[in-house]
DNA sequence: AGCCAACGTAAAGGTTGTGTAAAGGACTGC
DNA sequence: GCAGTCCTTTACACAACCTTTACGTTGGCT
C-alpha cells in the first residue's frame, strides 16, 4: 500500500480546519456546531467514547473537543487511548471545579481544558490559541537556518551561541531558547503564552513572573554590549524583536 | 486521497536520509510518516517482522524504527537477526514501562528506545540525536590528523599521547579518549551523552557520575602543568574546550 | 486625575546539575 | 591471593539556574 496523505496546511481553497467534538450532550454539540461553523471550521460531533476514539485516531481532525463525563467510555480513557496513536491536540471539557480531572487530563497530554459551562467566545479563543501554537511547533520542527542575523544580533545555532556586535552572550539554556525564538520571529509579536510553552515547557500561570525575569535578564546581558538593541514589550500581547531599522 | 509527496530539502537530487519503520500499527506508521516526511526524511513502513528484517538487512536505510510487539516475529528477534548482518542504527519502540524489553534491546544493540506513546517531536529529536552520533562516529573512523594542537594542548595520536606545554600527560585510556574527543571538537560543545557513548561506550544514565569523575581527573592532570587551560562546563549541555585565545 | 492590571527587576528561595573525595568493584599480572 | 590500576558509585558541598516574592513603575482605562 502507498503511505499517503495530504498534509498541505495553508494552501488556499484546499483545507479547512476540522474539529471533532466528543460529548454526550446533544444540545451542547449543536450549539457549538453553530458557532464553530460560523467561524469557518469543519465540525463533527459524536456522542459516545468509542466512536469518538475511532474518529480521532484517524487523524482527520486538527483538534478534538473531549468531554470528561461520557457514558460508556470515560473521557480520560479516550484521551489515554488516543495518545497511544496520535498527538492530535485535545481540548478537554470538564465540569466546573473538577480539579483532579483537569490535572490528570493535562498529564495525559491534553493541550488545554475548559470548564463547563463556557461561553462560545471563550471556546473559540481557546481553540485558536491551541491551533496557533501547533502551527508554531510545526514550524519549529522544520529545518531552520542555522544562522541568522537580526540587527546587531547574530545567531549561530550550531554553536548554540548568540552574539551582539560580535560579543558572544553568556546565556543560560532557557535564555538562549527564548532569544532564539524571538529572533526567528523577528518583526512578529510572540505571546508570553507561546514563549512559556515553547521555551519553558509549561503553561503560563496567573502571577507567574518567571518569563518576565528571563526577559529582564536577557535584556541586561544584551545591554552590556549594545544599548540600542531592545526587546520590545507589547503590553498584554507579548514581546517583539524589531526587524530592520531601530 | 492524493498520493504521497516527496519533500526534498537538503541536497536536491543527492542523498536523503531513509528511515524504515517496522510496526504493525498502521495508523501509527502513517502518523510517523507524516512527521518524518515533513522533516525531509524518506520514509518506508512495513507491518511484519520478516518483511522488515529483509528490508533492513538490505542496508538501504540509515535508521530503523522497530516496534517490540510484532505479530509473527518478535521485535527483539528481528533486532538480533539484523545485528548478524548490519550495524544499521535501531530505535526501539516499546510499550510504556517495559523495562525488561528496554534492557534486553539495548543489550542486543539497539541505539535508543522510546516508550509508546511518544510525541512526534520527541521521536524526531531522538532520530536526530542518533543520526548525529552516527555521523560523529563515522567522522572518527575516517583518517584524522595524527597530531593537532589546541592552545597549550598537543595531541599525538600515533603515540596516543597528549601533552601540555610539552609535558606529556599520564592519562588512562578513557581519559585519553575523552580529551581527544574534546580536542577534535575544540570550539564546539560536546554533549555528555555523546561523550559517554563515544568514550565510555554506554548510554548516559540518570545519576551516572562516572563521566563527571573522568572530567574532574583530566582537569586535575592538566592543571599540574597549566592552570590556564580549562575544560569549560556548559550546564545541561556538555563540555567545551575553548579554541583560540583564552 | 485616579485606578488597576500588566510589567520591570532586585532579592530571596528552592531546585537541579556539577565538582570532587572517598569507598567500592572489576580486572590484571604476579 | 594480593597488590595495582582503573572505572564506577556514593555522598556531600556548592554553584548555577529557575522561580517566587515583593515592591516600584508604566500605561490604558474610565
Amino acid at each position: 500500500m502507498a503511505l499517503s496523505f495530504t498534509l498541505a496546511k495553508k494552501q488556499p481553497g484546499a483545507e479547512m480546519t476540522s474539529i471533532l467534538m466528543i460529548d454526550d450532550d446533544v444540545a451542547l454539540t449543536q450549539l457549538v456546531a453553530e458557532y464553530l461553523q460560523l467561524d469557518g471550521y469543519q465540525f463533527t460531533a459524536v456522542h459516545q467514547g468509542p466512536e469518538g476514539l475511532e474518529l480521532a485516531k484517524s487523524n482527520a481532525f486538527q483538534l478534538v473537543l473531549l468531554d470528561i463525563m461520557l457514558p460508556g467510555m470515560d473521557g480520560l480513557t479516550v484521551l489515554k487511548q488516543l495518545r497511544q496513536h496520535s498527538y492530535c491536540p485535545v481540548l478537554m471539557l470538564t465540569a466546573r471545579g473538577d480539579e483532579i480531572d483537569r490535572v490528570v487530563g493535562l498529564e495525559l497530554g491534553a493541550d488545554d481544558y475548559l470548564a463547563k459551562p463556557f461561553s462560545p467566545r471563550e471556546l473559540v479563543a481557546r481553540i485558536k490559541a491551541i491551533l496557533r501554537r501547533v502551527e508554531l511547533v510545526q514550524q519549529q520542527q522544520q529545518p531552520q537556518a542555522s544562522s541568522l542575523q537580526v540587527n546587531q544580533l547574530k545567531l549561530d545555532s550550531a554553536k548554540r551561541q548568540i552574539s551582539v556586535l560580535d560579543n558572544p552572550l553568556v546565556l543560560t539554556a532557557t535564555e538562549y531558547q527564548i532569544l532564539e525564538l524571538l529572533m526567528r520571529h523577528a518583526g512578529d509579536v510572540v505571546s508570553k503564552e507561546d514563549l512559556s510553552q515553547l521555551a519553558l515547557g509549561k503553561r503560563l500561570q496567573l502571577y507567574d513572573r518567571s518569563l518576565d525575569m528571563h526577559i529582564s535578564n536577557i535584556r541586561k546581558k544584551i545591554a552590556q554590549y549594545d544599548e540600542g538593541e531592545k526587546i520590545q514589550t507589547l503590553r498584554g500581547l507579548g514581546y517583539l524583536l524589531l526587524q530592520g531599522e531601530n
